[in-house]
DNA sequence: AACTCTCACAACCGCTCATTA
DNA sequence: TTAATGAGCGGTTGTGAGAGT
């Protein structure tokens, strides 16, 4: 691993003068000290970042403000999970990347805990490997089926894959009997746990404003009730269908999903602020509800809404 | 024990896009 | 309209650790 480098290495320890400087700046390995600068600024702004630039200046790190960010997002978040990928995690991978290709945050928005630095890490180390070893049994999704209840089934199902490993398989199934292009408007469709590259995701000690996500249906003990503060980050957008037209619902960066059929605008600077604060807009068609019904008969779902 | 090779992964780089003034 | 700024993303690099010799 790099060494941590102090740009200029004569002056970096010289915290006198470290004014916009970027000679100064650290770069390479974090020292542990600087993590915990990070990490506590981070708990102790409770939401008030301004920018990552203001985040590494008052923080006290001569740190350019996207070093900062790549170290919260990629190793200090507090919901990461660390850790070698288990089978269904890899599955999970494989299948999301014969649909998006190499758009790793995307995938790894799918993927709770992982970021798309880890995934695309291991993608390049370990996967490409073994598909590569293994080329004449790559997996593809078979063209198939393509109706509009299934593609919310690829949709819950995804959702709960979320939750669970052993459902991703479940996800993978189901996906795998879909066309390419269906499961692919499955996914885009499908709501992101907020763990995925260019998240805050909300860290379990910070106060949500508005989020009411306690004990219903999201919450500790609903469906989704295995993670505390959850959140929806849409992709780049959730489109839905209504009447053979596609209706743009929630825009990146501008809305955050909010499981109990609300989108509360967010603050652009990277959410972790303000995730819900804000106007409330009712999500309209793409519900939850809706999606519950086509996947209510499922054994595996133990759905206790309130 | 010393050296080399390989692997995994943290971090950087350069680019694009969105926002703001 | 344009320039500046910041966030986010994908590709790439560099290095520590472990395995092999």
């Amino acid at each position: 691993m790099r060494k941590p480098d102090l740009c200029g290495k004569n002056n970096a320890n010289n915290g006198s003068n470290n004014n916009n400087n970027n000679n100064k700046l650290r770069k390479g390995l974090w020292s542990p000290e600087e993590d915990e600068k990070l990490m506590n600024y981070m708990v102790r702004s409770n939401g008030q970042l301004g920018c990552w630039s203001d985040v590494a200046r008052n923080a006290g790190l001569l740190r350019c403000g996207k070093s900062c960010r790549l170290r919260w997002i990629n190793y200090l978040r507090p919901d990461l999970k660390r850790g070698a990928f288990s089978p269904q995690e890899e599955e999970l991978i494989l299948h999301l990347h014969s649909l998006l290709g190499n758009r790793w945050s995307q995938i790894a928005a799918r993927l709770p805990g992982r970021t798309d630095n880890e995934i695309k890490n291991f993608w390049n180390s370990t996967i490409k490997k073994r598909l590569k070893n293994t080329s004449s049994s790559s997996p593809t999704p078979s063209p198939n089926a393509s109706d509009s209840s299934l593609e919310h089934l690829d949709v819950m199902q995804g959702i709960m894959a979320m939750q669970d490993h052993n459902m991703m398989a479940m996800f993978m199934n189901s996906s795998s009997s879909s066309s390419s292009s269906s499961a692919t408007r499955a996914i885009d469709q499908m709501p992101v746990i907020g763990t995925g590259n260019g998240y805050f995701n909300v860290p379990t000690f910070m106060p949500q404003v508005g989020m009411d996500i306690g004990d219903g249906c999201f919450g500790n003990h609903g469906m989704f009730g295995q993670n505390e503060g959850m959140f929806f980050p849409p992709l780049e957008s959730i489109t839905i269908q209504e009447n053979g037209e596609n209706k743009n619902i929630i825009d990146r960066n501008t809305y955050n999903y909010n499981p109990l059929n609300n989108i509360s605008k967010v603050e652009t600077m990277g959410g972790f602020e303000n995730c819900f604060q804000g106007e409330d807009l009712k999500v309209g068609e793409w519900d939850l509800e809706e999606l519950m019904k086509d996947v209510s008969s499922f054994p595996f779902l133990d759905i206790q809404g309130e």
